[in-house]
DNA sequence: TCTATTTAAGACTTTAATGTCTTAATTAAG
DNA sequence: CTTAATTAAGACATTAAAGTCTTAAATAGA
């Protein structure tokens, strides 16, 4: 059951290395091959995820030597659902647990209640979860990006 | 956000078909085709997506006329979980939110505490779901398994 | 026994998500 | 101005899920 499509993981884990390596960087840019080395993402795939992300604001990016993707939002502003949605569309929570096209509450399918407050619960989860609040957590634990759990996030000069 | 498969869906709600036309039938066979008719799933897929179920125990078939499928399990010990594990495999709730494959207690990603709870929540929703509880709501409340709603359990004679 | 009806099994096709590759556009720096 | 580095864009390939089709096996009933 993978809740998340993969360019929706790969989105979160990207902007979150983003809003990591802008905590300790002069550099304003993170290049996103570095970004696919460390968390290894297929680059091309993560250039367009990103490029999703940017259409949306949720990023900005420049080209060109020193390049790069950075945070368009300030990270308190930026939730979890906020990047989800950017990237599998604003239906996300909408949907019948059993594929029901009508089901509502005023024809609910038998789970149309459990699954209603299940499905609030995790919205709100991806809404009170930000990119400040994940960076303070990663901070503050030894929480890690990628299988080694050891990230560089220092842009060469 | 689909959370089940369209299989997954499909087992659903097709067991669910079977347990409240056993309530009402003498014969103790439903046909496939007839619950395909009745739910608007193609048949051969349904074909397909029973003969699972029926490899893993949880209803039993008859070929030939007056054949289909019936419950193998009283609809009380029947859970979703067992009907979705079934279908899509043991492996459902172990997955990572953001895809990481050695997230653990031991070596959690940021978002492992949070969504813990909710994949346990959610599990305790499918587990405590069972045909037995969905035929009693059913019949309680004006639920429905199709778009019209409007559902002829009874077999022909 | 014969026929019609039904599930079983598996090959095949379609679709959407994922992943790869190539070329264009932009820009910093020599 | 030229070059190298970088994102943008889109064509193309691969994979897994979903869906379709055909044939085989079983069985009730005439």
């Amino acid at each position: 059951m993978a809740v998340l499509s993969k360019s929706a993981i790969y989105g979160i884990r990207a902007t979150l290395y983003v809003a990591l390596a802008e905590e300790q960087n002069e550099h304003p840019h993170t290049s996103i091959r570095k970004i696919a080395d460390d968390l290894d993402i297929s680059f091309h795939f993560l250039t367009k995820i990103l490029q999703t992300l940017t259409q949306q604001g949720i990023v900005g990016s420049t080209r060109g030597p020193k390049g790069g993707v950075h945070l368009a939002t300030p990270t308190q502003e930026v939730s979890l659902l906020d990047i989800i949605t950017a990237i599998e569309g604003p239906d996300l929570m909408n949907t019948c647990i059993i594929g029901l096209p009508n089901c509502g509450s005023a024809k609910p399918c038998p789970l149309h209640e459990a699954w209603a407050k299940q499905r609030a619960n995790l919205e709100k989860l991806f809404t009170r979860t930000t990119l400040a609040s994940l960076t303070h957590d990663f901070n503050k634990n030894n929480y890690r990006l990628n299988e080694e759990g050891l990230l560089n996030l220092i842009n060469p000069a």
